[in-house]
DNA sequence: TCAATCCGTATC
DNA sequence: ATACGGATTGAC
């Protein structure tokens, strides 16, 4: 304040026109973004009679909180407080647009609790930031169809009818081509909520699939959410989704929208202007009207899971959200993680996978791989990486016509720590974690609980000596140049990713998930350095690569017409006898029963502290634990933090979550300054 | 005995 | 950040 302050102020602090409570439930219970533990919970203001109209349920407001404007978002109205002091006004509401639905902020409560986490931390992720300009466009006046739009044509058709990708005519025949696949989607179509685990065919041209299953909902009256990985498939899915649907019928939703974009599709679905959304990640709490369908294509790739507070995972949202809202689930790709197969084996979900003869017709051939040191010594071989057979099929589909897909692992992988003798990975005696060499001198230590390998002897051969594992490098390409001078050598991976290819002869060097698809299907697909996937230093490598190789190899062409697929890796591992046999689900057995024996997730529940030690002790100190939980750790985690797990039945997750939320929330509560991140079945844990 | 002050806690 | 309640202190 400028100038002398008049001596004699009226006792009235601030010049506040006098306010009026709204006449009917004049309470807005508020959940204010902020992310303090112990504040997690709604907070109770008056709304004042002049924005009793627009104070509704879901709309953006700012309210005074401890003295500061904060956003928030309006929960609901209600008669009265439970609240025993005075409450303060509303001070505005941001937007009347409705943009927090029931039931996505039910679901984001639900994931709060399930990753003991704050509901305002999960309404960051749920809802787009605001874009005045988008609500400005999108005029409210296009409010589509409230009503079930009942189709020009029925749903059908949902069988072999539906038209072959082009020049893909030997790719599968649509949902029929699986046993159980055409009543799945009738199943939709009917209204009723039948949850699957898909097992795509070689050569399926999946987009297409999940948008005859988004029809099916569609059709039903009810609306349909798909979720896949990056931006790629989304372009993919998108395309299919307009073809299946019509132009307009549906929307899309990923940060690659930009701010604006992103809010006026955001919007579409919000008002309900259309009732199929596609999308990445953060989509999965999408407000999509009388939801009928979720999907998740590929539920493997890490690009599902949230990197931001609290961490949570695509597929964890969506089954919990069919789970509210009663309806269909569809978790497909071309593999299967242990979470899916979880779901087949507890019977919480159908099996959908096409018959043994069905598969061997349409997979490539795949050679059964030799002993991994003899093909590296392959004199014939043009590298010491790509062995006489790669190097046999690649030249032979070139000739053919066709192009050839090489595939090798990106860089950056941690050094992990191998057997010397069979190149098992080593797993520590006591807890089976991973164990990693800190020096060429040391000894090697077990990631997860600490203790020191002394004299390790590997479970598989018996050997005592352990190395590091190499890390994939990427001459690749200028190395099959020189071996395949007469055709072009294209690259797609992190810095430019290929689309698609015509069918000509050509050679791609691809990092996994940036195999372009190629139109009639590969000739030849190699699969290089295997041994980077193999030796990776975590629980899910086994899984992690056959699906890397899957998503590669599903681009051949049928054995019948010539496809090849060649592993370069010893064909008595789990995951080559996998990939000869193209059985995912076999694998995916294996795998949950390993984690099963070892007690890891998905059948045990994992937290994870990561912080400096005081901070973890801290937390530690505070947190009642469910019965049976066990504590692991601590191990160095980066600079000066430190990390534990908590390991805990399956059964008691739900106990370990609200645990440790009530713990971090009598940390902040006393205004803790170091912080620990938990992380509730982290997908790396090191 | 009471008012000024300090400290911890809740935040509507 | 700020407001409040309860405890603490110091002067009468």
């Amino acid at each position: 304040m400028s100038g002398p302050a008049p001596a004699a102020r009226p006792a009235r602090k601030r010049a506040q026109p006098s306010l009026e409570p709204a006449a009917a439930r004049p309470v807005a219970r508020v959940c204010v973004d902020v992310s303090l533990p112990h504040l997690d919970r709604p907070f109770d203001y008056l709304v004042p009679g002049h924005l009793d109209d627009q104070a509704q349920p879901g709309v953006r407001v700012r309210v005074r909180f401890a003295g500061q404007l904060v956003d928030g978002y309006l929960l609901q109205r209600a008669d009265s407080s439970e609240h025993s002091g005075r409450l303060a006004y509303l001070e505005k509401v941001v937007s009347a647009e409705y943009v927090l639905h029931a039931e996505v902020a039910a679901l984001a409560r639900a994931v709060a609790d399930r990753y003991a986490g704050t509901l305002a931390d999960v309404l960051r992720l749920a809802v787009p930031p605001r874009h005045a300009r988008a609500e400005k466009q999108v005029p409210p006046t296009l409010a589509a169809p409230a009503e079930p739009t009942v189709l020009a044509a029925p749903a059908e058709p949902l069988g072999p009818a539906a038209p072959a990708e082009p020049g893909r005519a030997s790719g599968p025949g649509g949902w029929a081509t699986y046993p159980a696949g055409a009543a799945y989607l009738r199943a939709v179509a009917d209204g009723r909520a039948p949850r699957a685990v898909w097992t795509a065919l070689p050569g399926e041209d999946w987009p297409a699939r999940l948008a005859e299953a988004a029809r099916a909902a569609d059709a039903s009256g009810r609306g349909a959410l798909l979720l896949v990985a990056d931006a790629r498939d989304l372009d993919r899915l998108d395309a299919a989704l307009t073809s299946a649907l019509g132009a307009g019928r549906h929307t899309t939703l990923s940060a690659a929208l930009g701010p604006q974009e992103r809010y006026r599709h955001f919007l579409s679905a919000a008002r309900r202007q259309v009732r199929v959304v596609a999308g990445t990640r953060a989509a999965a709490f999408a407000p999509v009207a009388e939801l009928g369908l979720v999907v998740l294509w590929d539920d493997g790739d890490d690009l599902h899971a949230e990197p931001r507070a609290p961490y949570p995972h695509v597929r964890e949202v969506l089954l919990t959200r069919a789970q509210l809202a009663g309806c269909a689930a569809l978790l497909g790709g071309y593999a299967r993680s242990a979470e899916a197969q979880q779901l087949v084996e507890t019977g919480w979900a159908k099996d959908l996978t096409a018959a043994r003869e069905v598969v061997r017709r349409y997979a490539p051939a795949v050679p059964p791989a030799g002993d991994d040191a003899q093909l590296a010594r392959d004199p014939a071989a043009a590298t010491a990486r790509l062995p006489h057979v790669a190097f046999t099929a690649a030249r032979e589909a070139l000739a053919a016509g066709a192009p050839v897909l090489v595939q090798v692992p990106r860089r950056g992988y941690l050094p992990a720590v191998a057997c010397a003798e069979c190149r098992a990975p080593a797993r520590c005696p006591a807890c089976a974690g991973p164990l990693s060499l800190p020096s060429a001198s040391a000894a090697a230590a077990c990631r997860w609980c600490g203790r020191i390998a002394t004299a390790y002897a590997c479970p598989s051969c018996g050997g005592r000596r352990l190395r590091a594992a190499v890390v994939g490098a990427r001459r690749t390409a200028e190395e099959l140049g020189r071996a395949f001078p007469g055709a072009p050598v294209w690259t797609s991976g992190r810095d430019g990713v290929l689309a698609q290819l015509p069918a000509q002869p050509a050679v791609v060097v691809a990092t996994p998930g940036a195999e372009p698809v190629a139109e009639g299907g590969y000739g030849a697909v190699l699969l290089l350095d295997t041994w980077a996937l193999l030796t990776r230093a975590d629980l899910r490598a086994g899984e992690e690569t056959l699906r890397r190789w899957l998503a590669a190899a599903a681009l051949a062409r049928p054995a019948s017409t010539g496809g090849r697929v060649v592993v370069v890796a010893d064909g008595s591992l789990a995951v080559v006898q996998a990939l000869l046999r193209w059985d995912p689900g076999w694998l995916a057995a294996r795998e949950l029963s390993e984690r099963r024996e070892l007690g890891f997730p998905p059948a045990a529940r994992v937290a994870s502290l990561t912080g400096v030690p005081d901070a973890v002790a801290d937390l530690l100190a505070a947190v009642i634990l469910p019965a049976g939980a066990e504590l692991l750790g601590p191990v160095p985690a980066g600079e000066a933090d430190e990390r534990m797990l908590i390991r805990v039945p399956r059964t008691s997750g739900r106990a370990l979550a609200a645990a440790l939320h009530a713990a971090a929330g009598v940390r902040s509560a006393r205004k803790a300054r170091e912080p620990v991140r938990v992380q509730i079945d982290p997908l790396e844990f090191l």
